[in-house]
DNA sequence: ATAGACAATGACACCGGTTTCCTCTAGTCC
DNA sequence: GGACTAGAGGAAACCGGTGTCATTGTCTAT
């Protein structure tokens, strides 16, 4: 039983040095495709490495290199879909490299942030590290890397970054496009629900929601403009404002779909048919939008290629550059919005 | 600028040994709280590992001891909520230890599955895994770790394994209570949604239905009891085809929200208010479930719980079997069931 | 007083890799 | 033929901890 699975001891590099009648070092030259190496031992080494099923002890190697092949993924970040397809994207690309996953969500408010994930990249001692929004835009973060000789890259809503440390989608820019598709069916007065100040995609939404009206020679109105905190009662309770307000929006644009959820919230509490009286437009097509009623018009970011551009940016010094670094994201129409009715 | 911030090389364990005038062996010692030391001595390498910052290298403790510090979260769950939630309710745990979390997503459907996981526990010699379902229900993950000494917990719906390598929710009983609020509603003819055969999620969950429905003395009728894959989709259709029937339910339980939402759908596409003409209840109280309208009624998992109880049965020897295994999920009550309108 | 037990500590090998530096060959040039 | 060079590979130290065993001093039993 314990014959073929259990073949307890795995072998070292000492078992493939004396079975291939060479030094330790010679090995190691073989695992690390060094170039000065005769093209016999090789071969005759490699041979021995793949009948034993030889792989080299990471923790060793961590140990010699001083150096770990791990990639952290530090956030603190409320959409679970997002942290999880990003997950997914890193571990896509991860597969198949001798590289792993180790996930570190952390918390945004404490005091200690810095000094916790300086804690954690000195302990672990990273290859690198993908930082998600919001606390890529901690510009703390970014710095601590440097100083550790640790490779990063940060995801955001806006450069914030030379292109190699970043991963980008135009949020600005996507928003205008979600806004152009409310006054393309006839809107005229449209409300903003906005993220949190300070965070950098809350101030990127709203300037794009802001050129859009400008672009299209519409006022912005300062009295349905309300700040969210991405919450789905901060939705709600702006839903509820806007639409008891004298005179109310035909569409409001939420800045995520989970504030979306509570505008159409606010609106069933109120009798409103949506999109008829009210039409909505989310943003971040987590799953929630499609299976709302009506299902949300929202944008959807690309967040498979972004996860993808980023995990190579981190493994590969060489094809980091070559990474697109800004990403457009994608406006998913569906029936939240429509022309209004009046 | 370097001075204080980047005290470049990291004191180790040869320096402290060298400033406290003892051996390594002897801060060796202090670090694992041998108790075989002298008072006095301990005292004074323990003010110079303070006042150095000393933290011992994570990687030449792996080597040493063939073990590392870090605990794995294995799972292939599209349920992003519950995965998020349980990496919080571990790492809640794991902060202040010396331990770290490392997060694994896998192929369920792969065949190389447990060999992919071998490898995965091999490399990283991780001190224990939790196992989430429904990956946590295939008992070749569960030898493996056995064959390995890799502590494990694994969660699910029901009780698997032993005590100290479960963390259970009891989901029979939780779907006998959510369907007993039906009846006690006024219905008598209920619809049923399962999840996918072979997940035992699906099986406890339906047979805590017909438990129900037997305890009430109410027919179980084959004909409004459709298999779903827990997506939205497959909700959809299932209460496409419940709602079609000649004798449509006036209550549907659905195996987890995202088919409940799928339901919800279908009502909404034959213009059936809900609750009055269709009551629909769920089950994972995922964000989903607060958001839709009306908001559904639901059962929540303690999640929280069953993950401070995993971590701490994954760390701790001795208190592994003073955590709880079983847990009692809640019944949260929205709008989403009322009594039927007929 | 002396052997034996025990508490406290140190010396040294070891975990499994990598780096540094050195040796040994063989080929090239004059 | 001797000096020089480059290519191939090995010996030993090292990364920073832990395990094993020996050593020392102190206390107790005889």
């Amino acid at each position: 039983m314990d014959d073929d699975s259990n073949n307890n001891a795995k072998p070292t590099i000492n078992d493939i040095a004396r079975l291939a009648g060479v030094s330790k070092k010679t090995v190691s030259r073989v695992i690390n495709r060094s170039p000065l190496l005769n093209e016999d031992t090789r071969r005759r080494v490699d041979e021995i490495i793949r009948a034993t099923g030889y792989v080299p002890n990471p923790q060793a190697r961590a140990l010699a290199l001083r150096r770990n092949f791990l990639i952290g993924l530090v956030h603190d970040n409320p959409n679970a879909q997002m942290v999880l397809g990003m997950q997914q994207a890193l571990l896509a690309v991860l597969r198949g490299t001798e590289f792993e996953l180790i996930v570190r969500p952390v918390d945004r408010g404490s005091t200690s942030l810095v000094a916790d994930v300086r804690a954690f990249l000195e302990r672990q001692r990273l290859h690198g590290v993908l930082l998600l929004p919001p606390i890529s835009e901690n510009d703390g973060l970014a710095t601590l890397c440097e100083q550790l000789g640790c490779r990063y890259v940060r995801m955001g809503s806006a450069m914030l970054d030379t292109p190699e440390h970043m991963v980008a989608s135009n949020d600005r820019e996507a928003v205008r496009q979600a806004v152009n598709h409310l006054i393309g069916l006839g809107h005229r007065r449209i409300g903003l629900v906005t993220g949190p100040q300070g965070f950098r995609s809350a101030f990127e939404r709203r300037s794009g929601f802001a050129e859009a009206l400008a672009a299209a020679g519409l006022a912005f109105d300062p009295r349905i403009i309300v700040e969210g905190t991405y919450r789905f009662e901060s939705g709600l309770a702006a839903g509820r404002q806007l639409l008891a307000s004298e005179e109310p929006p035909t569409a409001i644009f939420a800045s995520n779909d989970e504030m979306a959820a509570g505008v159409l919230h606010a609106a069933r509490e109120r009798g409103l048919d949506v999109p008829g009286d009210l039409s909505i437009v989310g943003f971040d097509d987590t799953a929630i939008a499609a299976h709302l009623w009506p299902p949300l018009t929202t944008v959807r970011w690309p967040i498979q290629a972004m996860g993808k551009a980023a995990a190579i940016k981190l493994l590969d010094e060489d094809d980091a550059e070559a990474q697109p670094a800004l990403f457009l994201s994608e406006l998913i129409i569906r029936a939240s919005a429509g022309p209004p009715r009046r």
